[in-house]
DNA sequence: CCGCATCCGATGTGATACTG
DNA sequence: CAGTATCACATCGGATGCGG
């Protein structure tokens, strides 16, 4: 879409710069899983288009959101990492996906998902520090972690709750808020609050109302 | 692009549904001015060509975003229309216009805004119930007000605040938190309330320390 | 392998014209 | 006013090539 809008219109501004297709996955990827190389992201993204990709990157790096690092010799490799401006999308790609959603059924079996993708969720479903909680989460054979407000893959050591369950118990939990989806052992009290920090719980009841 | 992303991921699937071309932009028109008739749409769009706002029309209804409205006889005429979900979509592009307006510079003159921009940006720049203050806006020959969380066009009753300026003023005070950019009368602190509830409130100050 | 650049058929876009 | 029809053209996606 090498075409502007041409408005004079923060979104459309926005929109020439994210809008094209692809562009906000790859920010995705950046935001969920940090620096990667070219080809990791050409693997996270089903594969678009290595041309695609480049030019995507390329753009992305021209206004200044994305930034290309070269690393030391020992693994010598470029990465690409998000820029502070980039960093800023976190709100936004983190309201589109609980948009996303509401019409976005449950999971049907854990072959859909990539291995390593819930801690990446986690960061995207979360505000970044919504609780002071310690709360680890066992879906579907991945192991990730909430601690001091940041998410780690991996066991906690000592966790305030654990979250056990498959993805379709997951989504639940998130969607629908329902604690019974997964299974919940230590303190409830925390994942609910955790629960609270999402924007769906604002939204959610309003529904029902008028908005 | 009616070819999907195919990922089992909540961002992929919303841009499968408003990541096209002009979509989020026909959506930022209904949330910005309510219910619009389809010629209106494509004035506003800058002329995006009729058959593709048709066929975004078509895409955003079958996917429950648009709703299509038939007025009674007086005014015989088809709006379109936000649905629930839809309105659902405020936050996402509440967020993006903040994101854009970081890279976006000043407005030149005020020639280059549509007429009646100003209520619509108010309501995309601020959160749905922000105060219970009552401000008046008169910038650059428009006129709207916040009465009870709400924007109004024209004046307001007994306002606490009336603040004066142009176009880049209020740039300034919305990106900048500028007070000095624009001329309040009144209480302003109310004014400052208000852009207390903007997302770079919380954005803007951890730039420069670490995100 | 990694990081692209090039070529090409399929698809989407944009301006204009035209119809109910 | 509310679209549909048409057509030149840009972009996309997929395959392939190719130097480091």
């Amino acid at each position: 879409m090498s075409k502007s809008y041409e408005q004079y219109c923060p979104i459309a501004h926005a929109l020439d710069i994210v809008g094209e297709r692809w562009s906000l996955l790859v920010v995705r990827e950046l935001l969920a899983r940090g620096p990667r190389r070219y080809s990791d992201l050409h693997d996270a993204l089903g594969g678009c288009g290595t041309n695609i990709l480049a030019a995507r990157l390329k753009e992305l790096e021209r206004q200044g959101v994305v930034r290309k690092r070269r690393l030391p010799p020992p693994a010598a490799s470029t990465v690409y990492e998000l820029t502070e401006l980039g960093e800023g999308l976190r709100p936004v790609v983190h309201e589109l996906a609980h948009w996303g959603l509401r019409t976005l059924s449950p999971p049907t079996a854990d072959d859909d998902l990539a291995p390593g993708w819930l801690p990446g969720a986690l960061r995207l479903a979360f505000p970044e520090s919504p609780t002071t909680a310690c709360i680890e989460f066992r879906i579907g054979g991945e192991l990730a972690s909430f601690v001091g407000g940041e998410v780690r893959e991996g066991a906690a050591d000592t966790p305030d709750a654990v979250v056990d369950g498959d993805a379709g118990g997951l989504y639940h939990l998130v969607v629908d808020h329902d604690l019974g989806a997964v299974d919940i052992r230590g303190r409830r009290a925390v994942v609910a609050e955790l629960l609270a920090t999402l924007p769906g719980s604002a939204l959610l009841p309003a529904l029902t109302a008028a908005e």
